[in-house]
DNA sequence: AGTGTTAATGCTCACATTGAGCATAATAAG
DNA sequence: CTTATTATGCTCAATGTGAGCATTAACACT
């Protein structure tokens, strides 16, 4: 008799409260002990007219939250991976990335909010390079470059790493949230790697590895990653930001948000001439009551350009700039 | 009992031949008649470790070919736009982009290859704005914003057509495949819009409508959208060109062949100058036996790229520029 | 009131990246 | 020995981008 099939749906719902981005998450009893999840349930064949309904009625159900821009990200289903509770069934995952606006409260349920930094440390460089990046995940990196026998191998992950992890010459390129991830899965420095055990090309199994951000159930931290990555990438071309604020913001406020969500600071000046230029905002008159300084003029997005030019340049373009 | 669920998987197999991007097709003896489908079958959970190696196997067998680049594009499963053969099954899809290089004969198979823009006619733009385009496409598109009830449908319906598909205001967006492909068949202007007729927003169904373009079946036609705007974006910022060229090639035929896919021409200079500005490729000491005027230098592409700084830039940026 | 702090804003400037031409070189076909 | 055709080199103006400098407007203290 053939293995049945079964397809899950997974949401990494992000929101930045502060200047903080956020992830939703569940408790999940799973297999053995208790551990953090992204929200996600099965695909219900015969209630769920589309994916996207389906994931939207999961998420209504465990954190009592609707969502607004929602967006695929991608589908897996590594039979080796992808642990069965039940080896007669085959399970398939669809992965979405939601962005909902501040923090959308879900009382009498079980949702909390988590920093998104608190699963990917590495990624946030707004204060420069992190320490744990430095100190910790550099030199383990250093040590699995050594670690493979053949010279061409060594030098073949040192290229890996110095691209996906920035040195001298390649800069840090602040999309590549997947490609870390998964370099630091491949060596061995990610607990999950650890826990789904399968000599992933002779990890570095070693005890003290594995420590590095906190882990989440099934690859949800890949999830994550996934969407990190997207939604950095994003940012420059779509005017999604403006799907995180509040109906009116001021533009230094708009400005943190992307610097959060980006992971590094931003020159002032020079984004507030990109945002001007672009159009993307309106002022109202009002002031928002100052924040310590001069009072700063509050703004609200203009819809409009939705149904302008969503052509080229719409957005926020070249972002990155250290000091 | 609870339905059953199937997932099909399904390949926009690209490749340049001459100037002329094509896609491999498989005939389809579907419900009715015989129609013309991308290559596709179901997942099979038993035997598939992978959804990719799903993917080849069916692909091997149906057009006896390996595929080099493979990438996933999306995931679909709206109950009532797929059509399941069966209503007590319920069928997902998930679509592949694969590139190969050349034309990897297919002997002793029915697959074949057929020129990419017989399917979507309007996008070829080398010869400067099609006819199809301007004589027919946009005035359906005018009148199908005129029958817009309400005045604010119709000024909705003028944005989002001059959005999509340019106007003086807006430049025409090469990668914008999919919104194109989508605005036609919400208007009723494609085929498979009234074969799947569920009166998708009251769509003009006239019998004028409808024949822009070959048709393919299932949503193959939304599918190869979709493959063709992705790979058009990919080519700025990643070198996947030479997936689809041969080992050498003159740096001509580069041009043509990334025009071909962008669906415009691009100004030979600059394109140079980027390519070698790039170091994408280094000069093989051999000449092309002259193909009408001085003989061109053959070119090979430089592998090492891809664990060099696959960083930013790299790639072939801004490609548009009319004459 | 005076002073320091924190931001908001305006402006400049050098430099790199584009879009577009002009001119010259090297072959094959007639 | 022209002409057609493509390969290559070079130039130039218009923008776009990265980084500063300077000024202004509130608030919190002392």
């Amino acid at each position: 008799m053939p293995r049945a099939l079964t397809v899950g749906l997974h949401a990494a719902i992000l929101a930045v409260t502060g200047e903080e981005p956020r992830v939703l998450t569940v408790p999940e009893n799973g297999t053995d002990r208790l551990t953090t999840a992204l929200p996600f349930g099965p695909l219900d064949p015969d209630r769920h007219r589309t994916l996207e309904l389906g994931l939207l009625a999961w998420v209504h159900e465990q954190a009592g939250m609707d969502l607004a821009y929602v967006e695929q990200l991608y589908t897996f289903g590594d039979r080796d991976r992808t642990l069965a509770a039940d080896a007669s069934t085959r399970v398939l995952g669809v992965a979405y990335l939601a962005l909902v606006r501040e923090r959308h409260v879900t009382r009498g349920h079980a949702a909390s909010w988590q920093g998104v930094y608190g699963f990917l440390p590495w990624e946030d460089r707004r204060a420069g390079e992190p320490e744990i990046l430095r100190d910790r995940i550099r030199p383990a990196l250093a040590e699995w470059v050594n670690a493979a026998r053949e010279p061409s191998g060594r030098r073949q992950r040192r290229g890996r790493v110095d691209i996906t992890f920035g040195v001298a010459a390649a800069p840090w390129d602040s999309e590549r949230v997947l490609d870390r991830y998964e370099l630091l899965y491949e060596a061995g420095l990610i607990v999950e790697a650890v826990r789904d055990r399968q000599s992933s090309t002779e990890a570095h199994l070693d005890a003290s590895a594995g420590d590095f951000g906190s882990p989440l159930a099934l690859d949800h931290r890949r999830i994550l990653a996934t969407a990190l990555g997207r939604l950095r990438g994003k940012l420059k071309y779509r005017p999604v930001v403006f799907e995180l604020l509040p109906e009116t913001f001021t533009l230094f406020q708009l400005q943190r948000t992307v610097e959060s969500l980006v992971g590094e600071r931003l020159h002032k000046q020079n984004f507030r001439r990109l945002v001007e230029r672009g159009a993307l905002v309106e002022g109202t008159g009002r002031l928002e009551p100052a924040t310590g300084g001069r009072p700063a003029e509050l703004f609200r997005f203009r819809r409009e350009v939705l149904h302008e030019r969503l052509a080229p340049g719409v957005g926020l373009p070249g972002l990155p700039m250290p000091h």
